[in-house]
DNA sequence: CAATCCGATGGTAGCGCTGTCAATAATTGT
DNA sequence: ACAATTATTGACAGCGCTACCATCGGATTG
């Protein structure tokens, strides 16, 4: 790490361009654009660099260059286990970036996104990863104002803001259901919990899935405001089976619904798969070693996540994605929860 | 939020001075130190901002300050659900602050920590919030030169770098152990996987636990440094059956790993608790919908980011602590899982 | 060989804000 | 009433960096 500042005080970059024999323009430039310098005095700035310990100042840069190298990412929930895996895949590939990540959470309300986008664009970030394609007109507008890449994730669909990485809910959902039909259920239960844009959508997915088999019944739809845990799950469960006795089959909008829909089974003695097929959505790490093994969607979320880092800081260094919507797609996995049963 | 700004340009603090009719520095105290004004400026200026919809340059203040309003988080995980909820808490009491919250994650490297550490120094944090007490000797001597309140929350300990919000994991671990001894088991097996320092510390509370029964067997532990999943418990599980065939209960370092057991269980026909008593740490949601309901740890995630944040601002605007050290304890969540069987 | 262009470098002038300290006004004590 | 004290306020001078334009050889061209 070349020797510490000794007592001498602050190693400013007149410091290294002194050292280096150059003027501070030019040590500058060698952060900022290093392939405009000579090689001779590329590597005198690098080595004075090194020999100093310096570091640079990001809030005069900031400053003087009216911008800043902070990507804001914006997300509905900091709890949920689908953002963590696309949290991940974000630190994992802004690290060795001159870029840092900048969160902030809107409770799944789009008035806080609204607020929070407010606030980013005051700080000028150099590109920004939003949640979702519902975001209000005025947030929209925030958004093209901002003057810098914006990726929104987690979805697809028509006009994106600019670009957009992520994957068809209503298809997976559709899917899923499909699946299910497949294996001869024909009263299939649909669960949701907090029925955010994106839970929607896998709904819309259920709906017409059934709908295209003339086997839609609205008594097979059991849905709550409420955020999503095992426990929920249960009663989701426990109310659908209260409103109607013949159940085939029930697809979870989360995996977590999943679980809880399985506990409750044990509880009352339902064979799974043999009384009824579970389903659920996103393949957390669980589903596979439940007992028996739960069948979900898998979806792509750390790729997601890395997939945004890498499209916004292409974009603001200039090179412009081909296709602006990325979309990664998702995989059935099929398992003992929905399959004709074994034994 | 008042006119926006016209195509006059930016609006600075000169011209919320000049429209308050102040001078630009008292127009920079009230946002710094509103009851230094004279209540009438102090309006003139409020409603001055209101008017332009002023929003100061966070670059320049650093800048001329040398001081930032970020507050740094070091945590070693972004997926462990454990830290979803301490994040929780740390975003929940950072809004409204002025202050905004810069994450960075170690994944368990204290070398990374090094690395992270050397960074936020580098960018003069108002506060620094870091995850445990077993930082390296040049991590501490970062910390303690950083000259800004720190808070290392997760656990407790002697000798805090400033200040410390957690618990004691050897305690906890202690009395979940005194728990199952009291349930009149003997051979109660511990499954540990990555065993970072406060899975290390969890470790010892069981051992001296057993120890004190004299009970203490080397081959009913299990260990690996692999990360934590469901499928992981079912393995560690399989792997301690596989040492020794007597086993009256497992105690987990986590939910994760007790889930995956409580799973292996089922898969072996081995009837929990009449077979096999098991508890895990953390009590994550699901551990109270499991059939049967899994005993657990309950520790106040949560709370711990919210008191992190608190201290540290607190202490930054030198309200600083009585005791600098905050216990927040555990409940031993006793469930179906280690109770005398029933039915 | 002058005209032109280009890559590499430097000088000047701030970016928008706050630290420091001095200056002024308001208040108090005796 | 007058000095001493305390609240308010302001002037000045940067903080450390980069945008912008100017400069200056040297290569390219017809």
């Amino acid at each position: 790490m070349g020797r510490k500042q000794t007592k001498s005080g602050k190693i400013r970059l007149t410091e290294v361009a002194k050292l280096a024999g150059v003027s501070p323009i030019t040590a500058s430039r060698f952060f900022r654009n290093p392939e405009a310098l000579s090689e001779s005095k590329r590597e005198r700035v690098d080595s004075a660099v090194k020999e100093l310990g310096y570091v640079p100042n990001l809030a005069a840069r900031a400053l003087a260059s009216h911008r800043t190298e902070v990507i804001g990412v914006v997300i509905p929930s900091l709890t949920n286990n689908v953002f963590a895996d696309v949290l991940r895949g974000i630190y994992d590939s802004s690290e060795g970036s001159r870029y840092s990540i900048q969160l902030a959470n809107t409770r799944y309300s789009i008035l806080q996104e609204e607020k929070l986008l407010r606030l980013f664009r005051a700080q000028k970030p150099a590109g920004l990863i939003v949640t979702g394609i519902n975001q209000t007109a005025e947030s929209r507008t925030i958004l093209e104002s901002m003057n810098c890449p914006v990726t929104q994730i987690m979805e697809i669909g028509d006009s994106p803001v600019d670009m957009m990485v992520g994957f068809s809910h209503y298809d997976a959902s559709f899917a899923a259901i499909s699946h299910i039909l497949e294996q001869g259920h024909r009263r299939i239960g649909f669960l949701g919990a907090r029925m955010d844009p994106r839970v929607q959508r896998r709904f819309e997915g259920y709906r017409d899935a059934m709908k295209a088999a003339s086997l839609f019944d609205p008594n097979l739809v059991v849905t709550t405001s409420v955020p999503t845990t095992v426990t929920l799950g249960g009663t989701l469960f426990a109310d659908l089976l209260a409103r109607t006795a013949e159940i085939d089959a029930v697809f979870c909008v989360n995996d977590d619904l999943a679980l809880g829909v399985l506990f409750e089974c044990q509880r009352r003695q339902i064979a799974v798969p043999r009384d009824l097929a579970i389903v659920g959505f996103n393949d957390l790490e669980f589903m596979a070693s439940a007992v028996p093994s739960l069948t979900s969607v898998r979806t792509n979320r750390y790729e997601m996540g890395r997939h945004a880092v890498t499209m916004v800081i292409d974009a603001i260094e200039g090179r412009r994605p081909r296709e602006p919507v990325l979309n990664l797609g998702f995989q059935l996995m099929v398992r003992e929860s929905s399959m004709p049963q074994t034994t």
